[in-house]
RNA sequence: GGGCGAUUAACUCAGUGGUUAGAGUGCCACCUUCACACGGUGGAAGUCACAGGUUCGAAUCCCGUAUCGCCCACCA
């Protein structure tokens, strides 16, 4: 495979650090190209299908997205590499509010709104917009890698989508559970629009409480109510009290005189009153409380709407017409207080609803809305989970699903703006029938007349959202698609949206297709900003991953994002840790440059014919450990361990494959010809490729580049299989062996530090071993000790002569010598010694009370006891070492 | 009013019953050694918020306290 422009591809010598620039949009264009993204049905396979939560149309890439689209991209490739069918089917949302709010903005930048221009003209202007200036996320999800099956993007108003809504919406109402009704909603002023319960924010705000008197009808005094919003009283229609109060009980006459509208209005006894609250009566103001409604509902009071739908007091509220509703609320306090009537105000916290897009406070407000009976399709959507046919991950997340389904009130679903499905209602105006259709009528089926006119409102834009799993593979048609990748394998999203979506999408995907439409849910932590809210746009102080892709690599801030995806539910990117991970992939490049330099033109290894037990200990090692960590990699992965994978790699290449391995390898590679060479050569051209493909899903730019700078004919590595397990390249053994190896080293050049020895100057070691075997190793690896601790003369025994004037290290029951010819420290030699001496007693120490405690040896698992034992030994034997060279040290000191 | 989460090195964070609690950045010392100074080697640095409990064994499980934060909720 070669990148669409073939200037400097082949180029096997590569940039001393590594560019991403160069690389990574030649690579996607590669990718696009091959269509290497696109879904494939290939029967014999698994499907590994994910539906992206689609972003806005209106969207900009934010760091959430970023990390959202990282994680899911990393399962696609690891899943396609695996060779499963995958799908990851792209898409965006109309996103009713925020799309209109954006092209009414610039209708007004123009002079004009879109009441002047007519709701035509205004939809063909967004759909213009759209086709314009619309999903530029697209492009960026792009520049983050992202290897969506881009053919089968959607949107949630093309012609598909719109079917299917249209069929669900029609489908519902058949079955009774949609209905049209008069209740109290919650309403933006500012939008124009009900929003449902999910969409009002409750924030702690500090109001006040304002305790206004309710002359009683017949003047023998005075009713006390308190209210929080005094402009609604105007609209009050009784005033309640509980019915077990005592205090109301005699109450001379059951009415009372509204004051500033005076007018009577009765006193209901109602159980909703809490006795406790200011002086436990009520007033009840049924068009503008949701409480006051249902009181209004049982006894039969009237409605009594005061507002407009833009909160400007109405004819209804007398003088007070044409204020808007905050000024009304100083003047009616005013007025109050003028008459007498105000007892008092209390400073008073308590939640104020928020419009969640526009943040313009909510009134609550009498309105005719469609909504959904949601409760039956609740029961079905707790049941799948727990039953297991949807598992959310984390777990901690199910009780949190159930209590909100439990208790899950009808959705509110139309909006009164124009962007977004229009509801497939009719009503007749010569018979007044009401006609839901999937095509628009031209008649009344009832009358016949002609004269019908559509519902205006539009629907929830969360309603298509919720149709997103299946609506895009083609349903209401029976597609293949649909019947290939749907249930989905899972769902990444954030936690936020876990009710607004994924419980919707849970609920009508059990409806209308019979399954749950996913097997996993993977909720991930939340990006927010320094005080801990949700970000967004308008805060300042928010990182643009397009600006930190720019600065150090969309790979560095991939695979930073894996490694954070730990956290829980908060997530604060440092770009100290990006930059921290750009140095990774820095390394990475350099390891293989390093690699390529020795590799030359050897031909592409076989690693199933590799046989370890044939090789040298560094290779047996490394294989090992390459082996070990392609295990965890994969387990990881399986369970959506997204950090426990990166690290797992990071550990490897860095600390494993580039400071030991290249390190040890180091003189084979650098002798004269021959078979260790050749061995050397392709070990190290098998970790090479295997950790490239390991590390792909993760950081899939610089992996492909890599893979291409290596000998043979290469296609893409997306398409090459992942790395799995092998048994033969297991090795406990050769393990234990490097340890000790490396701990014999760590020694040397501990003591070379510590003494100031310049690192180009050679030592000579003595190494005193406990046995036979210890020293037939050590002897063995002396070449590796000589590179690695720069040593010159080295000699490993059993026992003998203890050197006169030597720095001395104690790797367990090794012990390490540096003569030093007069130039040792004695002092410092022993405080040295000591320090170690008193850790080694203290580890000891509490070993040996483990060990002497019988209730440990009686319950502790044995190899728990076996581990113990072990490091009792050991450490007995560094204490007796460390004792005995104390000494020695003591009397050469004199 | 309910529910949930967090509290671990100077900073940002991993670590959900069993080695001497880790990583990135930062810090100290030495090193421009032929892959990499976006580097190497060695090192310092933590009463795992506090107080109890369960257990042979607790950063990890349980109870409580404190601080911070989130979600849900019709006390005006």
């Amino acid at each position: 495979m070669q990148p669409s422009d073939t200037t400097e591809t082949a180029a096997k010598d590569l940039a001393k650090a590594y560019e991403f620039r160069d690389v990574e949009d030649k690579w996607y264009q590669a990718w696009l190209e091959h269509k290497n993204f696109r879904a494939g049905m290939d029967p014999e396979r698994p499907s590994y299908s994910i539906v992206i939560p689609p972003p806005n149309v209106t969207g900009v890439l934010h760091v959430g997205h970023a990390l959202n689209n990282t994680l899911q991209d990393v399962l696609i490739r690891f899943r396609r590499m695996q060779g499963m069918n995958t799908l990851w089917l792209p898409g965006t949302d109309h996103a009713g509010i925020a799309t209109q709010n954006v092209v009414e903005r610039q209708l007004a930048a123009e002079n004009t709104s879109r009441h002047e221009i007519g709701r035509r003209a205004f939809v063909e202007r967004v759909w213009k917009w759209k086709e314009e200036s619309g999903g530029q996320i697209i492009h960026q999800l792009k520049r983050l890698g992202c290897s969506c099956d881009w053919e089968r993007e959607r949107f949630t108003m093309d012609e598909g989508l719109s079917k299917a809504v249209r069929e669900v919406f029609c489908r519902l109402y058949d079955e009774g559970l949609i209905y049209r009704g008069d209740y109290i909603i919650n309403w933006c002023p500012r939008c124009h629009t009900a929003l449902a319960d999910l969409e009002v924010e409750h924030e702690p705000t500090d109001g006040k409480l304002y305790h206004i008197r309710y002359p009683l009808a017949d003047g023998s005094g005075h009713l006390v109510v308190a209210t929080t919003r005094p402009e609604t009283m105007l609209g009050d229609t009784a005033v309640a009290v509980h019915p077990e109060d005592e205090r109301f009980r005699d109450l001379p006459e059951k009415a009372v005189i509204l004051p500033l509208a005076n007018k009577k209005i009765p006193i209901v006894f109602d159980a909703h009153v809490e006795r406790e609250f200011g002086s436990g009566a009520l007033k009840v103001t049924p068009a503008h409380d949701l409480n006051d409604f249902e009181i209004g509902r049982r006894h039969d009071l009237p409605l009594l709407k005061v507002m407009d739908d833009s909160g400007t007091m109405n004819e209804a509220a007398g003088s007070y017409a044409g204020l808007d509703r905050f000024a009304c609320r100083k003047q009616v306090v005013a007025d109050l207080e003028a008459a007498g009537l105000l007892e008092k105000i209390e400073p008073h916290q308590h939640g104020v609803g928020h419009c969640y897009r526009c943040q313009t406070v909510v009134e609550p407000a009498l309105s005719k809305q469609w909504f959904v009976k949601v409760k039956p399709l609740a029961e079905e959507a707790i049941r799948a989970v727990e039953q297991g046919e949807t598992r959310i991950h984390p777990k901690s997340w199910e009780n949190t699903y159930y209590s909100w389904m439990r208790d899950i009130r009808d959705w509110c679903i139309s909006r009164q703006i124009w962007w977004g499905h229009q509801i497939p209602a009719w009503t007749c105006e010569a018979c007044g029938e009401l006609i839901v259709a999937r095509i628009d009528p031209t008649s009344c089926s009832k009358c016949g007349a002609n004269s019908l006119h559509q519902e205006t409102d539009v629907l929830d834009t969360w309603f298509s959202s919720a149709l997103w799993p299946f609506s895009t593979l083609g349903w209401p048609d029976d597609t293949k698609e649909l019947a290939f990748f749907y249930p989905t394998s899972v769902l990444v999203t954030s936690f936020d949206i876990l009710f607004f979506w994924v419980a919707r999408m849970m609920m009508m995907g059990i409806h209308f297709m019979g399954r749950a439409p996913f097997a996993d849910v993977y909720l991930h932590a939340l990006v927010r900003d320094k005080h801990g809210q949700k970000m967004s746009k308008s805060k300042g102080n928010v990182m643009d991953p397009l600006v930190v892709m720019d600065q150090y690599g969309t790979d560095a801030l991939r695979f930073t994002l894996a490694a954070f995806a730990a956290q829980g539910r908060d997530i604060r990117l440092s770009e100290e840790r990006i930059e921290g991970y750009r140095h990774f992939i820095n390394k990475l490049w350099n390891a293989a440059r390093f690699s390529l330099m020795h590799i030359g033109t050897c031909a592409p290894p076989e690693p199933d014919r590799l046989e370890p037990a044939a090789l040298d200990l560094p290779h047996r090692w490394i294989l090992a450990r390459l082996d070990r960590t392609t295990g965890e990699v994969i387990a990881a992965l399986d369970n959506f361990r997204y950090n426990d994978a990166a690290a797992a790699l990071y550990q490897f290449v860095w600390r494993e494959f580039c400071d030991w391995y290249l390190e040890w390898i180091k003189p084979e590679l650098y002798a004269e010809p021959g078979p260790g060479q050749e061995a050397a050569r392709t070990v190290l051209f098998t970790v090479l490729e295997t950790v490239l493909k390991l590390l792909h899903p993760f950081i899939p730019f610089v992996t492909e580049e890599i893979w291409h700078a290596l000998p043979g004919d290469r296609q893409t590595i997306m398409t090459e299989g992942y790395p799995a397990p092998r048994a033969a390249w297991q090795s406990e053994a050769a393990e234990k062996e490097a340890a000790l190896l490396m701990g014999v080293i760590t020694g040397l050049r501990n003591i070379r530090s510590e003494t100031g020895i310049h690192p180009s100057a050679e030592i000579t070691a003595i190494v005193h071993c406990p046995d036979q075997v210890t020293e037939e190793m050590v002897a063995g690896h002396q070449q590796a000790i000589r590179a690695l601790a720069k040593v010159g003369n080295l000699t490993a025994r059993v026992a003998g002569e203890r050197p006169k004037g030597a720095a001395t290290y104690i790797y367990n029951d090794i012990v390490i010598f540096v003569p030093l010819e007069g130039l040792v420290d004695f002092d410092a030699e022993l405080a040295k010694l000591d320090k170690e001496k008193s850790k080694t007693q203290v580890l000891l120490d509490k070993v040996n009370a483990k060990l002497s405690n019988p209730k440990f040896v009686d319950n502790a698992p044995a190899e728990v006891v076996a581990g113990e034992k072990e490091k009792q030994e050991t450490l007995a034997a560094k204490l007796g070492k460390l004792d005995e060279s104390m000494k020695r040290l003591a009397e050469l000191k004199g």
